[in-house]
DNA sequence: AGTTTAATTCATTTTGAATTGAACAAATTT
DNA sequence: AAATTTGTTCAATTCAAAATGAATTAAACT
Protein backbone atom coordinates (compact mmCIF):
# COMPACT_ATOMS: atom_id res chain seq x y z
CA UNK A 1 0.00 0.00 0.00
CA UNK A 2 1.22 3.54 -1.48
CA UNK A 3 2.21 6.02 1.61
CA UNK A 4 -0.58 8.49 2.88
CA UNK A 5 -0.56 11.35 0.06
CA UNK A 6 -1.50 14.52 2.08
CA UNK A 7 -2.41 17.26 -0.24
CA UNK A 8 -2.32 20.88 1.36
CA UNK A 9 -3.64 20.29 5.10
CA UNK A 10 -1.80 20.85 8.33
CA UNK A 11 1.23 18.54 8.60
CA UNK A 12 -0.39 17.35 11.92
CA UNK A 13 -3.69 16.70 11.18
CA UNK A 14 -2.06 14.32 8.81
CA UNK A 15 0.36 13.05 10.91
CA UNK A 16 -2.33 11.97 13.10
CA UNK A 17 -4.41 10.42 10.61
CA UNK A 18 -1.21 8.40 9.67
CA UNK A 19 -1.05 7.47 13.60
CA UNK A 20 -4.64 6.36 13.70
CA UNK A 21 -4.42 4.38 10.39
CA UNK A 22 -1.46 2.58 11.75
CA UNK A 23 -2.86 1.82 14.48
CA UNK A 24 -5.68 0.10 12.80
CA UNK A 25 -3.43 -1.19 10.60
CA UNK A 26 -1.84 -3.02 13.15
CA UNK A 27 -4.59 -4.38 14.96
CA UNK A 28 -6.22 -5.80 11.41
CA UNK A 29 -3.38 -8.03 11.29
CA UNK A 30 -3.99 -9.75 14.06
CA UNK A 31 -7.52 -10.91 13.46
CA UNK A 32 -6.93 -11.06 9.82
CA UNK A 33 -8.28 -8.08 8.00
CA UNK A 34 -7.20 -6.63 4.95
CA UNK A 35 -5.03 -3.64 5.77
CA UNK A 36 -6.51 -1.84 3.21
CA UNK A 37 -10.14 -2.24 5.17
CA UNK A 38 -8.20 -1.34 8.09
CA UNK A 39 -6.55 2.20 6.62
CA UNK A 40 -10.45 3.24 5.35
CA UNK A 41 -11.69 2.82 8.69
CA UNK A 42 -8.73 4.20 10.44
CA UNK A 43 -9.01 7.69 8.17
CA UNK A 44 -12.49 7.87 9.06
CA UNK A 45 -11.72 7.55 12.29
CA UNK A 46 -9.45 10.11 12.47
CA UNK A 47 -11.15 12.67 10.80
CA UNK A 48 -13.62 14.59 12.93
CA UNK A 49 -15.51 15.54 9.98
CA UNK A 50 -17.49 13.06 8.25
CA UNK A 51 -15.00 11.97 4.95
CA UNK A 52 -16.20 11.10 1.52
CA UNK A 53 -15.15 8.70 -1.19
CA UNK A 54 -13.07 10.93 -2.65
CA UNK A 55 -11.32 12.00 0.33
CA UNK A 56 -10.40 8.32 1.43
CA UNK A 57 -8.97 7.76 -2.12
CA UNK A 58 -7.38 10.65 -2.43
CA UNK A 59 -5.75 10.50 1.49
CA UNK A 60 -5.18 6.77 1.13
CA UNK A 61 -3.82 6.77 -2.24
CA UNK A 62 -5.76 3.59 -2.57
CA UNK A 63 -7.64 3.02 -5.92
CA UNK A 64 -11.48 3.69 -6.10
CA UNK A 65 -11.94 -0.04 -6.14
CA UNK A 66 -10.31 -0.91 -2.75
CA UNK A 67 -12.09 2.04 -1.50
CA UNK A 68 -15.75 0.71 -2.53
CA UNK A 69 -15.01 -2.67 -1.40
CA UNK A 70 -13.81 -1.60 1.58
CA UNK A 71 -16.52 0.64 3.06
CA UNK A 72 -18.91 -2.03 1.15
CA UNK A 73 -17.45 -4.08 4.16
CA UNK A 74 -17.12 -1.53 6.99
CA UNK A 75 -20.76 -0.59 6.21
CA UNK A 76 -22.05 -4.42 6.24
CA UNK A 77 -20.20 -4.49 9.99
CA UNK A 78 -22.07 -1.68 11.25
CA UNK A 79 -17.95 -0.44 11.39
CA UNK A 80 -18.82 2.71 9.48
CA UNK A 81 -22.31 4.74 8.75
CA UNK A 82 -23.45 6.89 6.53
CA UNK A 83 -24.00 10.42 6.97
CA UNK A 84 -26.08 11.47 3.88
CA UNK A 85 -26.41 15.58 3.80
CA UNK A 86 -29.40 15.19 1.59
CA UNK A 87 -28.05 18.20 -0.31
CA UNK A 88 -25.13 16.68 -2.06
CA UNK A 89 -24.95 13.55 -3.69
CA UNK A 90 -21.59 12.40 -2.42
CA UNK A 91 -21.79 9.78 0.50
CA UNK A 92 -20.16 10.87 4.11
CA UNK A 93 -18.91 8.37 6.20
CA UNK A 94 -18.42 8.84 9.91
CA UNK A 95 -16.92 6.34 12.27
CA UNK A 96 -19.73 4.09 14.13
CA UNK A 97 -18.30 4.32 17.31
CA UNK A 98 -19.83 1.17 19.09
CA UNK A 99 -16.63 -0.08 18.93
CA UNK A 100 -18.08 -3.26 21.10
CA UNK A 101 -20.64 -3.96 18.16
CA UNK A 102 -17.25 -4.73 16.08
CA UNK A 103 -16.06 -7.12 18.30
CA UNK A 104 -19.35 -9.04 18.80
CA UNK A 105 -19.86 -9.36 15.13
CA UNK A 106 -16.02 -10.40 14.85
CA UNK A 107 -16.69 -13.08 17.75
CA UNK A 108 -19.81 -14.20 16.21
CA UNK A 109 -18.61 -14.99 12.82
CA UNK A 110 -15.36 -16.47 13.58
CA UNK A 111 -15.01 -18.21 16.98
CA UNK A 112 -18.50 -18.92 17.12
CA UNK A 113 -18.89 -20.60 14.02
CA UNK A 114 -15.63 -22.56 14.47
CA UNK A 115 -16.86 -23.40 17.54
CA UNK A 116 -19.59 -25.04 16.67
CA UNK A 117 -18.44 -26.43 13.52
CA UNK A 118 -15.64 -27.86 15.95
CA UNK A 119 -18.48 -29.24 17.96
CA UNK A 120 -19.64 -31.25 15.29
CA UNK A 121 -16.14 -32.79 14.61
CA UNK A 122 -15.68 -33.75 18.09
CA UNK A 123 -18.63 -35.37 18.15
CA UNK A 124 -17.47 -37.23 15.27
CA UNK A 125 -14.50 -38.23 16.57
CA UNK A 126 -15.81 -39.66 19.42
CA UNK A 127 -18.09 -42.31 17.70
CA UNK A 128 -15.08 -43.15 15.28
CA UNK A 129 -12.44 -44.10 18.50
CA UNK A 130 -15.21 -47.00 19.35
CA UNK A 131 -13.85 -48.62 16.20
CA UNK A 132 -10.01 -48.34 16.43
CA UNK A 133 -7.85 -51.12 16.85
CA UNK A 134 -8.27 -52.35 20.78
CA UNK A 135 -4.31 -51.79 21.53
CA UNK A 136 -4.66 -48.13 20.45
CA UNK A 137 -8.40 -47.36 21.96
CA UNK A 138 -7.65 -46.17 25.13
CA UNK A 139 -4.64 -43.70 23.94
CA UNK A 140 -6.68 -42.32 21.45
CA UNK A 141 -10.21 -42.14 23.70
CA UNK A 142 -7.66 -39.73 26.26
CA UNK A 143 -6.50 -37.83 23.00
CA UNK A 144 -10.21 -37.46 22.06
CA UNK A 145 -11.32 -36.56 25.48
CA UNK A 146 -8.49 -33.97 25.56
CA UNK A 147 -9.98 -31.88 22.41
CA UNK A 148 -13.23 -32.15 23.79
CA UNK A 149 -12.55 -30.50 27.13
CA UNK A 150 -10.63 -27.69 25.43
CA UNK A 151 -13.63 -27.42 23.11
CA UNK A 152 -15.77 -26.81 25.96
CA UNK A 153 -13.58 -25.05 27.78
CA UNK A 154 -13.64 -22.37 24.80
CA UNK A 155 -16.87 -22.55 24.58
CA UNK A 156 -17.69 -21.39 28.05
CA UNK A 157 -14.83 -18.65 27.78
CA UNK A 158 -16.85 -17.28 24.74
CA UNK A 159 -19.74 -15.66 26.90
CA UNK A 160 -17.62 -14.96 29.69
CA UNK A 161 -15.84 -12.33 26.88
CA UNK A 162 -18.52 -10.75 25.50
CA UNK A 163 -20.34 -10.00 28.84
CA UNK A 164 -16.86 -8.52 29.77
CA UNK A 165 -16.63 -6.60 26.61
CA UNK A 166 -20.01 -5.27 27.24
CA UNK A 167 -19.10 -3.90 30.80
CA UNK A 168 -18.72 -0.13 30.08
CA UNK A 169 -20.30 2.10 26.87
CA UNK B 1 -2.92 -29.47 0.01
CA UNK B 2 -3.05 -32.87 -1.66
CA UNK B 3 -5.26 -35.52 0.34
CA UNK B 4 -3.96 -38.03 2.67
CA UNK B 5 -1.72 -40.57 1.28
CA UNK B 6 -3.14 -43.68 2.75
CA UNK B 7 -0.75 -46.65 2.56
CA UNK B 8 -1.85 -50.25 4.03
CA UNK B 9 -3.92 -49.54 7.38
CA UNK B 10 -7.12 -50.17 8.22
CA UNK B 11 -9.67 -47.89 6.49
CA UNK B 12 -10.67 -46.96 10.28
CA UNK B 13 -7.48 -45.76 11.35
CA UNK B 14 -6.98 -43.83 8.00
CA UNK B 15 -10.49 -42.26 8.84
CA UNK B 16 -10.06 -41.19 12.06
CA UNK B 17 -6.79 -39.65 11.44
CA UNK B 18 -8.19 -37.41 8.69
CA UNK B 19 -10.49 -36.58 11.02
CA UNK B 20 -8.45 -35.45 13.77
CA UNK B 21 -6.10 -33.57 11.12
CA UNK B 22 -9.28 -31.39 9.21
CA UNK B 23 -10.35 -30.67 13.31
CA UNK B 24 -6.87 -28.86 13.72
CA UNK B 25 -6.83 -27.41 10.49
CA UNK B 26 -9.68 -25.52 10.77
CA UNK B 27 -8.67 -24.86 13.65
CA UNK B 28 -5.69 -23.24 12.64
CA UNK B 29 -7.57 -21.54 10.27
CA UNK B 30 -9.05 -19.13 12.85
CA UNK B 31 -5.81 -18.21 13.92
CA UNK B 32 -3.73 -17.88 11.06
CA UNK B 33 -1.55 -20.57 11.67
CA UNK B 34 -0.74 -22.66 8.20
CA UNK B 35 -2.42 -25.34 7.10
CA UNK B 36 0.56 -27.99 6.75
CA UNK B 37 1.78 -27.49 10.39
CA UNK B 38 -1.76 -28.21 11.69
CA UNK B 39 -1.88 -31.10 9.73
CA UNK B 40 1.61 -32.12 11.02
CA UNK B 41 0.55 -31.72 14.85
CA UNK B 42 -2.69 -33.30 13.69
CA UNK B 43 -1.59 -36.74 12.47
CA UNK B 44 1.13 -36.64 15.20
CA UNK B 45 -2.33 -36.04 17.73
CA UNK B 46 -4.01 -38.91 15.64
CA UNK B 47 -1.61 -41.57 16.46
CA UNK B 48 -1.68 -43.88 19.51
CA UNK B 49 2.25 -44.66 18.74
CA UNK B 50 5.21 -41.93 18.34
CA UNK B 51 5.25 -40.91 14.57
CA UNK B 52 8.63 -40.93 12.47
CA UNK B 53 9.54 -37.92 10.20
CA UNK B 54 8.59 -40.31 7.33
CA UNK B 55 5.25 -41.98 8.44
CA UNK B 56 4.52 -38.21 8.73
CA UNK B 57 5.84 -37.40 5.40
CA UNK B 58 4.09 -40.10 3.91
CA UNK B 59 0.58 -40.33 5.60
CA UNK B 60 0.29 -36.57 4.42
CA UNK B 61 1.85 -36.29 1.43
CA UNK B 62 3.92 -33.30 1.91
CA UNK B 63 7.16 -32.64 0.91
CA UNK B 64 10.28 -33.31 3.22
CA UNK B 65 11.02 -29.31 3.01
CA UNK B 66 7.01 -28.95 4.62
CA UNK B 67 8.03 -31.68 6.88
CA UNK B 68 10.65 -30.67 8.35
CA UNK B 69 10.02 -26.61 8.71
CA UNK B 70 6.30 -27.48 10.04
CA UNK B 71 8.73 -29.92 13.50
CA UNK B 72 10.38 -27.17 13.74
CA UNK B 73 7.50 -24.74 14.53
CA UNK B 74 5.87 -27.62 16.54
CA UNK B 75 8.76 -28.07 18.43
CA UNK B 76 9.93 -24.60 19.19
CA UNK B 77 6.54 -23.67 20.50
CA UNK B 78 6.80 -26.97 22.20
CA UNK B 79 3.72 -28.80 20.57
CA UNK B 80 5.13 -31.53 20.19
CA UNK B 81 8.51 -33.83 21.63
CA UNK B 82 10.55 -35.64 20.16
CA UNK B 83 10.72 -38.95 21.82
CA UNK B 84 14.08 -40.69 21.07
CA UNK B 85 14.27 -44.16 20.61
CA UNK B 86 17.85 -44.19 21.15
CA UNK B 87 18.55 -47.83 19.04
CA UNK B 88 17.36 -46.01 16.49
CA UNK B 89 18.24 -43.06 14.39
CA UNK B 90 14.81 -41.66 13.19
CA UNK B 91 13.09 -39.12 15.13
CA UNK B 92 10.04 -39.93 16.58
CA UNK B 93 7.29 -37.41 17.78
CA UNK B 94 4.49 -37.38 20.35
CA UNK B 95 2.14 -34.26 20.69
CA UNK B 96 2.92 -32.96 23.72
CA UNK B 97 -0.10 -33.02 25.56
CA UNK B 98 -0.11 -29.49 27.51
CA UNK B 99 -2.28 -27.44 25.07
CA UNK B 100 -2.26 -25.03 27.65
CA UNK B 101 1.33 -24.02 26.85
CA UNK B 102 0.06 -23.79 23.04
CA UNK B 103 -3.06 -21.66 23.90
CA UNK B 104 -0.22 -19.16 26.42
CA UNK B 105 2.59 -18.75 23.59
CA UNK B 106 -0.06 -18.06 21.36
CA UNK B 107 -1.60 -15.30 23.25
CA UNK B 108 1.76 -13.93 24.40
CA UNK B 109 3.39 -13.70 20.84
CA UNK B 110 0.28 -12.27 19.29
CA UNK B 111 -1.95 -10.74 22.08
CA UNK B 112 0.49 -9.93 23.85
CA UNK B 113 3.12 -8.10 21.42
CA UNK B 114 0.17 -6.45 19.82
CA UNK B 115 -1.46 -5.34 22.96
CA UNK B 116 2.22 -3.85 24.17
CA UNK B 117 3.01 -2.00 20.43
CA UNK B 118 -1.00 -0.57 20.49
CA UNK B 119 -0.13 1.00 23.88
CA UNK B 120 3.34 2.52 22.53
CA UNK B 121 1.10 4.15 19.69
CA UNK B 122 -2.01 5.25 21.88
CA UNK B 123 0.02 7.26 24.23
CA UNK B 124 1.73 8.61 21.00
CA UNK B 125 -1.92 9.72 19.56
CA UNK B 126 -2.92 11.27 23.04
CA UNK B 127 0.13 13.67 22.58
CA UNK B 128 -0.61 14.35 18.82
CA UNK B 129 -4.02 15.11 19.72
CA UNK B 130 -2.66 18.10 21.61
CA UNK B 131 -1.11 20.08 18.30
CA UNK B 132 -4.72 19.46 16.31
CA UNK B 133 -6.89 22.53 15.31
CA UNK B 134 -9.11 23.99 18.03
CA UNK B 135 -12.46 23.06 15.85
CA UNK B 136 -11.41 19.46 15.96
CA UNK B 137 -9.64 18.89 19.08
CA UNK B 138 -12.96 17.77 21.32
CA UNK B 139 -14.17 15.44 18.40
CA UNK B 140 -10.19 13.55 18.20
CA UNK B 141 -10.06 14.11 21.74
CA UNK B 142 -13.18 11.58 22.36
CA UNK B 143 -11.82 9.00 19.49
CA UNK B 144 -8.25 9.07 21.28
CA UNK B 145 -10.20 8.54 24.41
CA UNK B 146 -12.54 5.33 22.67
CA UNK B 147 -9.59 3.50 21.80
CA UNK B 148 -7.64 4.00 25.15
CA UNK B 149 -10.79 2.38 26.55
CA UNK B 150 -11.23 -0.21 24.32
CA UNK B 151 -7.18 -0.84 24.44
CA UNK B 152 -7.46 -0.99 28.55
CA UNK B 153 -10.17 -3.10 28.62
CA UNK B 154 -8.45 -5.76 26.56
CA UNK B 155 -5.65 -5.66 28.44
CA UNK B 156 -7.54 -6.56 31.13
CA UNK B 157 -8.93 -9.05 29.50
CA UNK B 158 -6.12 -11.27 29.12
CA UNK B 159 -5.36 -12.15 32.48
CA UNK B 160 -8.47 -13.02 33.26
CA UNK B 161 -8.25 -15.51 29.82
CA UNK B 162 -5.08 -16.64 31.09
CA UNK B 163 -6.42 -17.59 34.45
CA UNK B 164 -9.61 -19.21 33.16
CA UNK B 165 -7.80 -21.77 30.59
CA UNK B 166 -5.61 -22.36 33.40
CA UNK B 167 -8.25 -23.91 35.68
CA UNK B 168 -8.68 -27.82 34.68
CA UNK B 169 -4.60 -28.79 33.38
C1' DA C 1 -31.86 13.36 -24.25
C1' DG C 2 -27.00 14.16 -23.47
C1' DT C 3 -23.22 15.11 -20.37
C1' DT C 4 -20.87 14.92 -16.18
C1' DT C 5 -19.90 13.08 -11.70
C1' DA C 6 -20.08 9.22 -8.20
C1' DA C 7 -19.68 4.75 -7.05
C1' DT C 8 -19.85 -0.40 -7.97
C1' DT C 9 -18.47 -4.62 -10.25
C1' DC C 10 -15.53 -7.82 -11.71
C1' DA C 11 -11.79 -9.74 -14.63
C1' DT C 12 -6.93 -9.16 -14.29
C1' DT C 13 -2.69 -8.24 -11.78
C1' DT C 14 0.03 -7.97 -7.81
C1' DT C 15 1.78 -9.45 -3.64
C1' DG C 16 3.11 -12.18 0.02
C1' DA C 17 2.86 -16.36 2.37
C1' DA C 18 3.09 -21.34 2.02
C1' DT C 19 5.05 -25.07 -0.21
C1' DT C 20 8.15 -27.47 -2.93
C1' DG C 21 12.37 -29.63 -4.41
C1' DA C 22 17.06 -29.88 -5.15
C1' DA C 23 21.44 -29.21 -2.99
C1' DC C 24 23.63 -29.94 1.18
C1' DA C 25 25.13 -31.77 5.79
C1' DA C 26 25.37 -35.33 9.22
C1' DA C 27 25.06 -39.67 10.84
C1' DT C 28 25.14 -44.89 9.58
C1' DT C 29 26.08 -48.88 7.21
C1' DT C 30 28.70 -51.93 4.16
C1' DA D 1 35.95 -44.42 2.44
C1' DA D 2 32.07 -45.12 -0.57
C1' DA D 3 27.26 -45.54 -0.47
C1' DT D 4 22.95 -44.96 1.95
C1' DT D 5 19.72 -43.13 4.85
C1' DT D 6 17.80 -39.07 7.53
C1' DG D 7 16.91 -34.54 8.01
C1' DT D 8 17.83 -29.31 7.04
C1' DT D 9 18.17 -25.17 4.27
C1' DC D 10 16.97 -22.03 1.08
C1' DA D 11 16.07 -20.35 -3.67
C1' DA D 12 12.33 -20.98 -6.79
C1' DT D 13 7.49 -21.96 -7.47
C1' DT D 14 2.72 -22.06 -6.46
C1' DC D 15 -1.35 -20.37 -4.77
C1' DA D 16 -4.74 -17.60 -2.59
C1' DA D 17 -5.97 -13.23 -0.94
C1' DA D 18 -5.83 -8.44 -1.84
C1' DA D 19 -5.58 -4.56 -4.84
C1' DT D 20 -6.16 -2.52 -9.20
C1' DG D 21 -8.38 -0.30 -13.10
C1' DA D 22 -11.40 -0.37 -16.88
C1' DA D 23 -16.15 -1.13 -17.98
C1' DT D 24 -20.55 -0.31 -16.20
C1' DT D 25 -24.44 1.43 -13.75
C1' DA D 26 -26.79 5.14 -11.34
C1' DA D 27 -27.85 9.62 -10.19
C1' DA D 28 -27.75 14.84 -11.02
C1' DC D 29 -27.33 18.55 -13.73
C1' DT D 30 -27.70 21.30 -18.42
Amino acid sequence: MPALRTRERPAELAAFETAVVEFFVDAAELVGVPKSVAAIYGSIFASAAPLSFAEIEARLGLSKGSVSQGLKILREVGAVKEVSTKADRTELFSPDLEMRKLIERFLESRVQRQLSAGGDRVADLRRRVAAMPPAEQSTLQGRVKKLEQWHSRTRALLPLVRTFLKLGS
